[in-house]
DNA sequence: CGTGTAAGGAATTCTGACACG
DNA sequence: CGTGTAAGGAATTCTGACACG
């Protein structure tokens, strides 16, 4: 028997990182990072007052944003596969979802 | 059997949050929060620049005191409970790393 | 295409102090 | 003791643009 706590996805994705603190982290300048977030790869949160605030994973993505585009790929490039990816996502929770309605009316049964 | 833990302090620890998200998260004053540091109940990180990056544990300790003030309970209290359970740690910390040093030269038998 | 930079403005944060109690 | 506030300055972030290539 395994039982397995999952990792604290509540910080990793609470928006609270400013730009500046961002880049240090990650090692790109603002002007990159900005540049991401025109090209849709990045969402970072809007303060009121108009300044960006990322979560940890936001940072991580960027990460691998740069490796890509020093590898050679187009932010375009990028932007497809995450599309795709998310499709992909979409679709596997649809079909957990669909299964859970099924095991709603018939009872689930588990081995 | 086998019981995993994850919780992935990395994120917890880490420096990377302003003090008005800080304010936002915790429902306490900038004031309040500048204060709690002067009675030395919480330490920020300090930018070259000069201001606060808190930790999301630091959000969590912010909340706890502001609870204990809140129970009229003294700054200078809340400090001593501190310096109390440090000291405790401490000990733990070191009759670990004898027994370590322990199982270094006699060889670990585990059961 | 991806990134650097100077420009001017707006939002954020800092400290020390006075105030209340 | 713990917190509010006005004050002036410094650090941070924002946008739009020009530049290179």
């Amino acid at each position: 028997m395994v039982i397995l706590l999952a990792a604290d996805s509540s910080y990793k994705d609470k928006k609270v990182i400013t730009i500046g603190i961002v880049s240090e982290l990650t090692g790109l300048t603002e002007r990159q990072i900005r540049y991401y977030e025109e090209r849709k790869l990045v969402f970072p949160y809007r303060t009121p007052g108009g300044s960006r605030r990322y979560s940890f994973a936001d940072v991580e993505l960027l990460v691998e944003i740069a490796n890509k585009i020093e590898d050679g790929v187009q932010t375009y490039e990028i932007r497809q596969e995450m599309v795709k990816q998310k499709k992909r996502n979409e679709a596997e929770e649809h079909k957990k979802m669909i299964q859970g309605q099924i095991n709603a009316h018939f009872g689930i049964r588990k081995k």
